[in-house]
DNA sequence: CACAGCACCGCAACCGATTGCAGAATCGAT
DNA sequence: ATCGATTCTGCAATCGGTTGCGGTGCTGTG
């Protein structure tokens, strides 16, 4: 239905060929019949079809994009910053979500990989395995899950996890309860990590409560349990269970922060409009969103891969301090 | 690089024509060569390239999705509709997101109309012709948006609004607020219409407060003027402008419900967990997505228009009563 | 045993674009 | 006027599939 490059040749006069070179490789054509084709194609509203481009060239100007559940605030930011990133290089996106299953992951993944150039993975929850075989095929770049030899841009989760204990222990807490979130998750795994060091540097008390949907659900579900360590503070997996646990411990009579403290991290939108607002590590979503594109586009250009391999940007975040934490209420035992 | 057509053809002993007959046209190969064919093409990990099929057929498989903008969680439901969907009938989705601008949506329509099918979009801020335009020359549905002769799936807007009077004048309300969004919304239009007729039913005072940013920060700019014109009960353009009235009538210490009633609209799930939570109109997203998807596909699928043109589902809206509204207060007069 | 009928498979053209190669046209110089 | 050097443009092959048409070989019947 819409115009193919012979309807704007023969509208110009020219050949197929001419068309093709005068819009893309602009100095090698007359001016004057360039300006013939110009016209003829915008006339006709013409774009060249991509797909056919893409069989001869290679490149089909798509890029895949792969999230594991929209209904988490922060995919939709890393979204939004793929989107724009894409769009500033004319380049458009597919996006699957996984709905947090890594079959239909793995397959969405290959599904995928044949019509595009390249792809990104945020917060994958397969296995480093299958992450390696795909990107050992494909153009890949990771977000949020660093896997050896595969370019990613991650955020600094050991940092993170740093200033939000460090927030805490200035506020004179000791014991600090950890919520943590599904077992298998990357940026989990390292939060803890960056927890227990921080613990270790100021000498403070870390208690792990289980692991957790990471969900407004799970948080619910584990304030019971957080508060029964007879923590003063609790960090939370991400926002939606730090808000969950708001919900909850205010259910239950809990003061927040008078009784205990609640850190989260994201710093998703959610997060200054619940109540008591929430303190939180803020994560730059959308700018990694933005830079896994252009890691991507880099590599994608880049015929030699070496320079690129192992690539990878780490993002800081940055403690925004609000409502829900406060000084550490008088412990049973001081 | 992934293996093709001759590939499989090659290991199988058999021509590029029976592999392609062989997978997509079963019966009308012998049932021992198609065991070959299949056996080499999963050997390989052959999947057909769709954009070269697209050629041919006409039929790429992929469909476009275009939203205003991703941060509003509305969308990000919709969105995971049409995935969902779209997964099932093995059909791939692009993106795009529009960041609320109309000459970005024209062009990224325009852009993506020639690798697509057809294209879903979701609460078009463009102009009835240029919908319209479109629609002429792609397979167009549109979702929460109507336009003349455009198959459409929307919400009962004019329902959901009598819903909401009829609950808040239940709650003895008789001057009630309505918070406009953007002047040129389609939705908002409609349930201002909805929101009048309901007040003439019940003989309830209806005013309209201006018209602000569908955004949490909208809802805490126009609390105040809502607040200032003496009704006792606030219905916002969506849940998000309702949360900023929440956060804005709190800080003023105005109690929800106690001295002003507020209701949203959507209910996204932030609706659930803010505090109060939020009376609101349940619009089922998810399922508009899905809807939308299977209207398409049909579009696609049949080659006379006839009988989709025209085509449009109305989904209905469902009061969610929670902790937002409550028994009128005394107003200055009684 | 011959021949009609049928199931099965391959040849070749085609979709919409790109690109190496070569021919045509223009120009300048001798 | 002839020739060589440039510049510009068209021809044709190509990408990875799909599909109409015709050919091959087998089966079954008279």
């Amino acid at each position: 239905m819409p115009a193919t490059i012979r309807d704007v040749a023969r509208l110009a006069g020219v050949s197929p060929s001419t068309v093709s070179r005068a819009l893309s490789l602009p100095d090698v054509v007359n001016a004057a019949t360039r300006a013939r084709v110009q016209a003829a194609a915008d006339q006709l509203g013409y774009a060249p079809n991509r797909a056919a481009r893409g069989l001869i060239t290679g490149r089909t100007g798509n890029i895949g994009l792969v999230v594991p559940d929209l209904a988490n605030p922060f995919f939709p930011s890393v979204v939004k910053g793929v989107q724009a990133r894409a769009r500033m290089h004319d380049v458009a996106v597919f996006l699957a979500d996984t709905d947090e299953d890594v079959a239909s992951e793995v397959s969405l993944v290959n599904a995928l990989a044949k019509q595009v150039d390249g792809l990104i993975l945020c917060s994958p929850r397969a296995s480093d395995e299958e992450l390696a075989e795909i990107a050992a095929e494909s153009n890949v770049v990771l977000v949020n899950r660093l896997v050896e030899g595969v370019p990613a841009v991650t955020f600094d989760n050991e940092g993170g996890m740093r200033q939000a204990i460090a927030h805490l222990v200035a506020l004179g807490h000791r014991k600090i309860a950890w919520v943590g979130g599904p077992m298998t998750s990357w940026s989990g795994a390292h939060r803890i990590i960056g927890l227990y060091a921080a613990a270790r540097d100021h000498d403070v008390e870390l208690v792990e409560v289980g692991h957790f949907a990471p969900t407004y659900e799970g948080g619910m579900a584990a304030a019971d349990q957080a508060i029964a360590t007879g923590a003063t503070a609790v960090v939370a997996y991400n926002d939606l269970v730090a808000i969950g646990l708001l919900a909850r411990l205010h259910a239950r009579g809990i003061s927040v922060p008078d009784d205990v403290s609640v850190v989260g991290i994201d710093d998703i939108a959610m997060a200054a409009m619940s109540r008591p607002a929430l303190t939180t590590v803020r994560l730059p979503k959308q700018k990694s969103g933005e830079i896994a594109v252009e890691l991507l586009l880099a590599m994608i250009d880049d015929p030699d891969p070496e320079t690129i391999i192992g690539t990878r940007g780490t993002l800081q975040g940055e403690l925004m301090v609000r409502d829900s934490t406060g000084v550490a209420s008088d412990p049973a035992q001081p």
